[in-house]
DNA sequence: AGCATGTGCTAAATGGATTTAGCAAAGCGG
DNA sequence: CCGCTTTGCTAAATCCATTTAGCACATGCT
C-alpha cells in the first residue's frame, strides 16, 4: 500500500551512481562515457527495483510524453471509426505511445477544447480523424506539434492519409468486367453534389472518377444511374425496387455496402437470384458484407491500414508533406459469378 | 514558433503576486484568505496571458493526471466496443478527464504493458472492458488507483457496470407474450454451456434466466430450443432453414440480432413472413436490426450509458462495490405483430 | 501597553526526471 | 616532471505547479 513508486534516485543508490549516470545509461544516450561495468550496475539495479520512469517528470522536463491524440469528430456513430482507432493503436503501441481519444462531434467549441486539453498534456503529435471524408476543420491555435489528417483533408496541414478512392473505383468496374459482366449495368448511389466533390470530401468524388474512367476504358456505360443524398439500406431498397419495375440489370454498382444491403433485400423479395440473375459490387467491407447470401463482393476501406500509418507518419523522423494513399483490397465474395479464370 | 508556453510564474508577475497566490486561486483553494482584488488580478493575468497549466507539472506535484484509462480486450472487433468507448468518453468529456484507450487483445503480457504504462502516466483510474462479458484477467500489479470493471467482472475489483440482462431476458419473453403469442416460440441461440455461465460470463446465464422465468411466469413452454455454439448469421440462418423442414413457429426469441439476421434470410427464402407469419424479438440492437425489413424488435446492450456509467462511478467520490446494471432498453421496430393496445 | 489572533501574502521546498557544466584521476607526449 | 587530453563520473540547474511553513502587519481585548 504505503510503498511508493521506485525513483530514479533509488535505481542511482543501489547501483552506487549518480542519478546523472542511471538517467543517461537508462535512456540509452550514444555519446556517453560511461563504463560498461555502471551500465551493468544501472541495469540491474533498476530491474531488481522493478523501476520505471515517471512519465509526468520525464515529460515536464523533455517536453515529449510519448503519447498523441486522436481527435475525431465521432467515434461511435460510424463503424469506420473503431477500424482507424484500432489501426491508429496498434501502431501507437508498436511505437510505445499512448493514444488519448478525443471526440468533437464535430462542434467547433469542443475541437477546441480538444486541442488544447492534447496540448495542455505535452502530446508528442494530433492527429484529427473525419469519420465522413472531408476537408475538416481545425481549430485555429497555435500547434507546435506535429499533425496528421486522417480521412480527411486539411489547408493547413498537408498531411493526410485517405483511401485510394480513384483506384478502387476503377476497381470495382474492372471487377465487373473481368466476371463477364458488359451491359446493363446499373449505379446506385449517384449524387451529383458528391460527385463534384461538393458535399463530401473530394474522396468520394475520385471513387466517382476511378468508376468513370475505368467504364470509359471498358467502353461502357451505365444502363441506369440512381441518385440520392444518403447512403442507407432503404434508399437502396426504395431505387432497386423503382429499378426492377422497369428494367432488369445484369449487375448493380453500389456506392457503399449498406446500399447494397438494400439491393439484396429489394431482389430477394422480386426472387431475384444473385449472382445468377444479378451481379453486385459494392464498397466499403462493412461487415455486413460478410453476411449477406451470398456474400458481398466489395471494394473495402482500409480503415485499420489507415489508421496505423497515420500514426507511423505522425512518429516518423522526416515527414513528408503529402496524400497517403491506402489501397483499398478487393474482397471476393460470392455476389459476382466466377466466370474470369 | 518560438514563444513559449505561458507559465504560471509569468501570470503571478503579470498580477503582482508570487506564484503561490496564483495557484492558490486558479485552483480555487477555499480555505485561502486572498483578497478579492488579488482574486481578480490574477484571474484577469491569467486570462489575458491565456494561461494553461502544464498538466504534467501538475501531475508531477499532486500524482493527478485528470486523465483515467480505458483497457479493454477489442477495441474494434465488436461493435460494442465503440459504444462503450463514446460512452466513457463523454462521461470522462464532462469531468474534464481525458482517456488513454488501450487494447490488449486479452494477450496477459499486453494487459501487463497496458496497466503499467497506464500508471506510469499517473492515471486516476482504470476501466477494464471485456468485449465479450466475461470474468476478466487482471494483471496481478499493485494498482493504486481506483478500478471499474465494464461488461465484465473481476473478483480483485468488485465494482463493475454490467447490463440488467436478467430483465432484459423477462422482457424479450413478456414483448412476445403482449403480442398476443403464446404457443409454437422457439428459442435461437441456446446454449448450454452459455447458459450455466461456462463459457461466457455470468451475464449471459441471467438473460437466460430472465427468459426462463419469464416462461414459466407466462405458463409457456418453448416449441423448439435451437443450439449453436456461435451467434454469427450463418448459424441462425442454418438453424432457421432446418427448423422450417419440420415445423412452422409462431416466433423465434433469437439471443442476439445477428442470428436474428440469419433467420430473417432463411424466413425471406422460404416466404414466410414478418411478423404475419413469424414474430421475431432479439438481444443487442445491433446496427443490423435497423436495416432489416421489417425492422427488427430488439432489447438493446445499453453500451453508451454503460461507459458513461463506469467513469462516473470510477470518478465518484464514494465508489460503493457493487454491480451496477444498466438497464435494457425495448426497442420497438416491426417484427412483432401490433396487437396489444 | 502587551499579547493573542487574524489577515494577506510569499519564500522555499517539493515532485522525478533530464541536462549542462565541470571535477578528479588517469594516460600520454616530450 | 609538466601540461594536455581523455575517461568516468557527478553536482546542480532545470522543467512548472503545488504546498508547507511562516513573515509582516493590522486588529481586538484587557
Amino acid at each position: 500500500m504505503g510503498k511508493k513508486r521506485v525513483t530514479l534516485a533509488d535505481v542511482a543508490r543501489l547501483a552506487g551512481l549518480s542519478t546523472t549516470a542511471a538517467s543517461m545509461i537508462l535512456t540509452g544516450r550514444p555519446d556517453t562515457r560511461l563504463s560498461p561495468e555502471a551500465h551493468k550496475k544501472v541495469h540491474d539495479a533498476a530491474a531488481s527495483l522493478g523501476y520505471r520512469p515517471n512519465v509526468a517528470a520525464r515529460a515536464l522536463r523533455t517536453d515529449k510524453s510519448r503519447s498523441i491524440a486522436f481527435i475525431s469528430d465521432y467515434v461511435a456513430t460510424t463503424r469506420f471509426a473503431s477500424g482507424l482507432i484500432r489501426g491508429a493503436l496498434s501502431a501507437a503501441e508498436q511505437a510505445k505511445h499512448v493514444m488519448l481519444v478525443l471526440e468533437t462531434g464535430g462542434e467547433p467549441a469542443r475541437e477546441i477544447q480538444a486541442v488544447e486539453t492534447a496540448l495542455d498534456r505535452q502530446v508528442d503529435g494530433l492527429i484529427f480523424a473525419a469519420m465522413r471524408a472531408r476537408e475538416v476543420f481545425v481549430p485555429d491555435l497555435a500547434i507546435n506539434v506535429p499533425v496528421v489528417m486522417l480521412n480527411g483533408t486539411s489547408a493547413r496541414f498537408p498531411i493526410s492519409v485517405l483511401p485510394a478512392e480513384y483506384e478502387g473505383g476503377r476497381r470495382a468496374v474492372e471487377l465487373l468486367v473481368s466476371s463477364g459482366i458488359t451491359k446493363d449495368i446499373v449505379l446506385l448511389g449517384h449524387n451529383a453534389k458528391q460527385e463534384e466533390g461538393l458535399f463530401r470530401s473530394e474522396t468520394i468524388s475520385r471513387r466517382f472518377m476511378g468508376i468513370r474512367d475505368a467504364m470509359a476504358d471498358a467502353g461502357l456505360t451505365f444502363a441506369a444511374e440512381l441518385s440520392c443524398w444518403n447512403w442507407e439500406p432503404n434508399f437502396g431498397y426504395d431505387l432497386t425496387r423503382k429499378l426492377l419495375k422497369t428494367q432488369r440489370p445484369r449487375a448493380l454498382l453500389c456506392l457503399n455496402d449498406r446500399l447494397a444491403f438494400g439491393a439484396y433485400q429489394a431482389l430477394g423479395e422480386a426472387g431475384i437470384r444473385t449472382p445468377e440473375d444479378v451481379a453486385l459490387v459494392s464498397f466499403d467491407n462493412d461487415e455486413l458484407a460478410s453476411y449477406l447470401r451470398p456474400g458481398l463482393t466489395t471494394i473495402g476501406l482500409p480503415h485499420e491500414e489507415m489508421g496505423s500509418r497515420a500514426v507511423e507518419l505522425l512518429l516518423a523522423p522526416s515527414r513528408i508533406p503529402q496524400a497517403n494513399l491506402i489501397d483499398m483490397p478487393v474482397v471476393m465474395r460470392g455476389s459476382l459469378p466466377r466466370n474470369c479464370s
